[in-house]
Formats: C-alpha cells, structure tokens, sequence
DNA sequence: TATTTTATTGCGAATAAGTTGCAATAATAC
DNA sequence: GTATTATTGCAACTTATTCGCAATAAAATA
C-alpha cells in the first residue's frame, strides 16, 4: 500500500493547508479548482487521517471536517487534542491552540477526542 | 404547542432516565417494550431537547445519542457541559461528571459543547 | 524507453441517519 | 360529549458517506 503523488491529492492538501479553517468534503469540492469526484475526495482525506496529515472532526451537524495537523508541520508544539470552534453565525470550524485538559477518573483510558464548542467566533463577534 | 402526556412519551423517558448510557434512536427502538416508530423517536427526542429535559450528544460516529439532563433534575449541580466517554469496546457513550474547562481567546462566545472522549472505559478495561 | 504492477480515480449504486408532508389518532380543553 | 390540535405512523425524501468495479495512471522494473 505504498502512497502515490497525484494531482488530486496535492490539490486537497495545498487547499487544506492554505486554509485556516477544517473543510468538510462539499466544501473542499466547492473551493477547489479542479473537479474531483466526492468518493475520490473522501479517500483521499480518510488516507490523509491514516497518514496522520490531517485530522477528522465531528461536529454537532454530524458532518466530518478535516484540518491538517499542525503536529506533523512542527513536531514540537505536539497539540495532539485541542478545541475546535464552530461559529454558528459564519458556520466554520476551525482548531484553537488550546488543549483539552481533563482529569478523569480510574479505569478510563483516553485515546481520542472529539471537541467542538459552538457559538461566535472572533470574527463574527 | 402545550405538551400532551403519550405512553410513547413516557416509555422513551422511562428508558432514558433508567439508562446509564446516552442512547441512539436504534438503542432506543431495539431496547423498548413498545414499537414506536422511528421519525416519532426522534420527534419525542427533539421535543425533548426542546424542553431541557434531555441533551443531545453527536459522536465520532455522526450519530446523535440522547442522555436526560442531570441539571433537570438536580438543578444545583450544574454540571452544563460535561465530557461524554465513548467506549470503542462496548459501542456506548456515557455522561461523565468532568466539567469541560477551557480559557479562550477573547471574542469567542460560546454557547454550547460537544465534547466526546473515547477509548476504553471502566467497565472494559 | 517500454512494460508491468497496483494504487488511485470516476461512476453509479447502496447504505444509513435523520427529516418532512400528510392523513389518522388521541390527549386535553371546553 | 364535543371540539381543538398535539401527536403518531407511514412513506417518501434528503444528505453524508461508503463500496464495487472497471478504467486510469503513478512508480517500479526490465
């Protein structure tokens, strides 16, 4: 299962990166400059996940965005789980470099996490 | 919109409150003694979501899961927003008494939280 | 460079969760 | 007991996501 480079992956992680917010698939379709079909987008994004280029999030809407990790751009600042906001107002979601911080009790043990407060962001506010 | 008292109604209380577990409408439907169908499920749901009476939770998964508010019925404790702990190896979501805890940025105003931890729980590890 | 291998893509169909319109039913008010 | 209208069941619909399969095209190999 070794990765190949094509168009449309690059396409996909260029427009990813150069965006500040978690795109979900109809998005991506609408934004990007070439056509891709959506199955095609959706494998390449789940690859991406697996890859651990960029995450998933599921927001109230039940819909899956995906942001790139900033880990992986600068392994040093490991925000492995942080909040995501979605504006509710302009409907984005983005990541916030603040980590989700918990004490829980014995026996659980946390592998992921799934974050995202909803109201008005910075710029709608 | 007066709210009317259905057997539909109270079973579907009756399974909530009694659960220690949020449930989805297939939970609901498969766990039930009546057969309710599935839009009057989520209708009862939503009505109740309406009132405060229950919370809705969304999952990794997509899936909305329905818990009975623990500040509706002890409202000292106001446990508002609370982690959810979903277990990977039993399929459940659970209410946690963690309060979600956070400092933003200024400018954010947030309304409400979707915060989904999973991994392993208690009862399977 | 030509050929082979197989990861990737597009298409269409399938699945699954949730919602909606509408007519029938049944709580509640009068 | 009757009228009002909230609630329900049914079927159809929408939307997000996945899947099978054949066609395409990277990358490896000769």
């Amino acid at each position: 299962m070794n990765r190949r480079n094509t168009p449309t992956k690059e396409a996909i992680l260029d427009l990813l990166s150069n965006s500040t917010k978690a795109l979900s698939q109809d998005a991506i379709e609408r934004q990007i400059n070439i056509k891709i079909n959506r199955a095609t987008i959706y494998r390449v994004l789940n690859r991406f996940c697996d890859d651990d280029v960029v995450h998933k999030i599921v927001a109230e809407d039940g819909k899956q965005y995906f942001a790139v990790c900033k880990k992986c751009e600068n392994p040093q600042e490991v925000i492995q789980h942080h909040f995501h906001f979605r504006c509710l107002l302009c409907d984005t979601i983005e990541c916030l470099q603040v980590p989700v911080e918990y004490s829980f009790p014995n026996g659980y043990e946390v592998q992921n996490a799934n974050c995202v407060l909803s109201g008005v962001c910075n710029d709608c506010s």
